[in-house]
DNA sequence: GCTAAAACCTAACGAATTGTAACAAGGCGC
DNA sequence: GCGCCTTGTTACAATTCGTTAGGTTTTAGC
């Protein structure tokens, strides 16, 4: 695996520097922010496996933020806040966040609590070899794809590969980049247009409304995202 | 889904009857232990969602059995102890507890926190993320707008990339400025036209009459204010 | 009030990006 | 060989979205 990616959002530039620093050092990429407008921004290209929010920013609630990361990305969320009451922690954490860290804190906390979460993160997917979504059953020993009424449809490897990459990172950004990587093709010019042609194929047999797809959504100019509710067994 | 199940290993009786009644009363089953020797024998018979674990205790190393319990059983593991130095936590976090609390703590937070570890460790539960303003519905995940009827409209992502900026600050002035910075945009002499197209297609998109705009305000010279009721689900 | 300049709106165009039908190359079983 | 399936490639259609070019509204100066 690479190197995972770890966003810094906080206003007060000491801190995002040393963290930087430490982060770097402990094997993680990082970008840091120092105003949420330009974080968001930010994220329509990137997609972090953690973020470290602090929650006092001057240009939005903090708290918004984190429920739509934690929702939406579904990212790993880390409030880093000066606020110690445990109010602020409990709503913090109620709201989606995956831990809340009191400033001052102990860089060689905030690597540990990192890693803790990225651990367990990544015991979820279990190599199953089934996935359900949507209705849908999604099985990879078979090749096969069995909808809510137990009707079957083949789909290939090529296919197959592209869907496991969805269901494994549901409900996050999935750049173009990241497929090529991934689905092991090379950069050229017309491996664009490949693996296009392979999320169509995926699209209908899916039964896509090509209108108005419901689980595979494109983002123009930075990738897509499945939107399934995934489990895998 | 059934009470998920947290069991509880301390050697202070008043420590363990506190934390079966929070937990009980907020949704937990609960088995609480003294000794570790009883409760290893429980774990024959039973699977805990959660375990909760006093490092110190009087017949066995807590770190090696938490290292036991992270690694083979696979279990959610909180540490609580009363040592409250960093190498403690950092040691017990690497040796595969999901979290840390120390002593003495406040019974909200541990429920927060074990709330966090559960929600994390499934799957996908949570449903997409959605504003709801005076009627209208903006389902931020499938890229679509709803208004009060029903129907719905799609938008693209640029057009989200607005509203959202809009919601999140609702009846603040957004200068030109800022939605530059949030949006990306270079500082061009036309980016300031691309911005009010934007715009303009999400007033038409939310029905908004061109000479007397409801949600959208333009304020001449200044920027725009978004006046809508905002509530995040 | 009037006029001019600045700011803003939006229809229309076009470049970049993405969708997909159709074709072609290769593999496999017969 | 032939037929069938898989999968990349091509070509063109469709969509997105910034840009341009006027038109409209607002403000400032008089």
């Amino acid at each position: 695996m690479t190197r995972p990616l770890v966003t810094i959002l906080d206003d007060e530039p000491a801190i995002r520097t040393m963290l930087v620093d430490v982060l770097e050092d402990a094997g993680f990429d990082t970008l840091s922010f120092g105003r949420a407008r330009a974080f968001e921004a930010a994220l329509a290209t990137h997609t972090p496996d953690v973020c470290l929010v602090d929650l006092s920013l001057p240009d939005t609630d903090g708290l918004t933020l984190v429920h739509r990361l934690a929702l939406e990305q579904g990212a790993i969320v880390i409030i880093i806040s000066g606020r110690s009451e445990v109010q602020d922690r409990v709503t913090g954490l109620e709201l989606g966040a995956d831990d809340y860290i009191i400033k001052p804190f102990e860089p060689a906390e905030v690597v540990a609590r990192i890693r803790a979460r990225l651990r367990s993160a990544r015991a979820t997917p279990q190599t199953g070899s089934t996935a359900q979504f949507n209705g849908w059953t999604a099985h990879f020993d078979r090749y096969v794809l069995e909808d809510d009424a137990g009707a079957e449809t083949p789909f290939s490897h090529a296919e197959g590969e592209v869907l496991r990459l969805f269901l494994d990172s549901p409900k996050r950004l999935i750049s173009r980049a990241q497929m090529q990587e991934s689905l092991g093709g090379a950069a050229s010019e017309s491996f664009d247009r490949a693996m296009d042609v392979r999320i169509s194929r995926l699209r209908t047999k899916l039964r896509e409304d090509p209108k108005n797809p419901q689980l595979i959504k494109t983002i123009y100019g930075a990738g897509y995202i499945f939107l399934g509710d995934v489990t895998w067994r």
